[in-house]
DNA sequence: GTCTATAGACCGATAGAC
DNA sequence: GTCTATCGGTCTATAGAC
């Protein structure tokens, strides 16, 4: 990741060689997180070993610490991929929608993301990991700017009288967060009575409707 | 446990030397399992390690392999508490009150225990722990008659309007017992803008009303 | 004196780190 | 490929009850 912000001018070295080398971290740097991102979602942080990262992608896993000085940083990576996708999601959004609209499209991504085994689970317990990610300014940057996003559509769906108006926007933010981690999802899917779409389609509407009769 | 229904007619033994050796091995283990149930909700299940549980609890560690087989079967222990807790507090309800009602007061409920800090958060993947609970005759026997209980109501409320009759029954179960780990309740609880009470009537209006405006 | 339960050392495996 | 720490689980010497 620091490679390339920090690599050389491209008038000084040869840009092929650079973007060679770089290409080649990248690459392989891309492929550790997508296997750690499997694994965080299949199995959970506290169940993913190093070793299954390592073999996963087929490396050692002595170069698995070349890329990520600890397990906490792997799954740091993870999120962030998670979260440029996010902003990737959002970007690629038509942004003449209605505001509710516009959240109700993220939170089936998010619902969609889980479903397809691509969500990573962190266990909100266990501080070591909640300080990398903390610590961590690319998954920091990530998330404000998709809560700014979301923050905004809150507030300008309120403001239209789509979303309920006596909810704290930070309240409506959580809990379009938290179908990103609901169990909801699992449970319905192991019974087994529900395609997919049906799923996410009941949850969303669980989520904006809730449970009584209009 | 079996010491009790093993134990000898009272004509046979002293009813208070079997009595007072009973009262000890039960006292004992609901503090084994009070310890238990606090640090699973405290840390959850990969984070408790069984040392903390025997110090936390003041005896020796082999101790508590007297009481229970294995981390697994403490962890399944501290379920089946909280599934009487659960069955007592259905007990404890009026019977004449809104099925609505009901499941609001089942909720709300499950948000206080959460905020207590007395919740077991067991992680959803972790096979030898599933396998356990699953042999588990008295927290599945629990954890039925609680579901038969809300899913009784449930259907009554559907049929009385209350609930929306579109909802799978089971969807409706699934969503009500998801509050038990909603992160929202942690996410409000460290915003620090509202009191416990707030946070769980926002929850609980979230879960029945939706996000929507009406 | 015997018997049980305990405390605390101990072991083996596993996983993170280098 | 190795090193070390941690953790689940066991073993043994001992203290105390009867």
């Amino acid at each position: 990741m620091s490679t390339r912000t920090l690599a050389a001018p491209a008038a000084v070295i040869p840009p092929a060689k650079v973007s060679f080398k770089a290409q080649m971290l990248a690459v392989r740097e891309d492929a550790i997180i997508q296997a750690v991102n499997r694994l965080l979602a299949e199995k959970g942080f506290d169940l993913m070993t190093v070793d299954q990262v390592a073999a996963e992608v087929g490396i050692a896993k002595a170069s698995l610490y070349k890329h990520f000085p600890s397990k906490e940083d792997l799954a740091a990576a993870a999120m962030v991929r998670v979260m440029q996708r996010a902003q990737a999601f959002l970007a690629g959004l038509p942004d003449h929608a209605r505001p509710l609209d516009q959240l109700k499209a993220m939170v089936r991504w998010m619902l969609t993301l889980q479903l397809a085994g691509e969500m990573p689970s962190l266990p909100h317990h266990n501080s070591s990991l909640r300080t990398t990610l903390v610590g961590n300014k690319a998954y920091l940057d990530g998330l404000m700017q998709v809560s700014d996003q979301l923050g905004g559509w809150i507030e300008k769906a309120q403001a239209d009288g789509s979303i309920n108006k006596s909810l704290p926007p930070v309240l409506v933010l959580y809990t379009l967060y938290a179908r990103a981690c609901d169990p909801v999802l699992e449970f319905l899917k192991a019974g087994g009575q529900h395609s997919d779409e049906e799923v996410i389609a009941l949850v969303l509407q669980t989520c904006f409707e809730g449970l009584n009769a209009r």
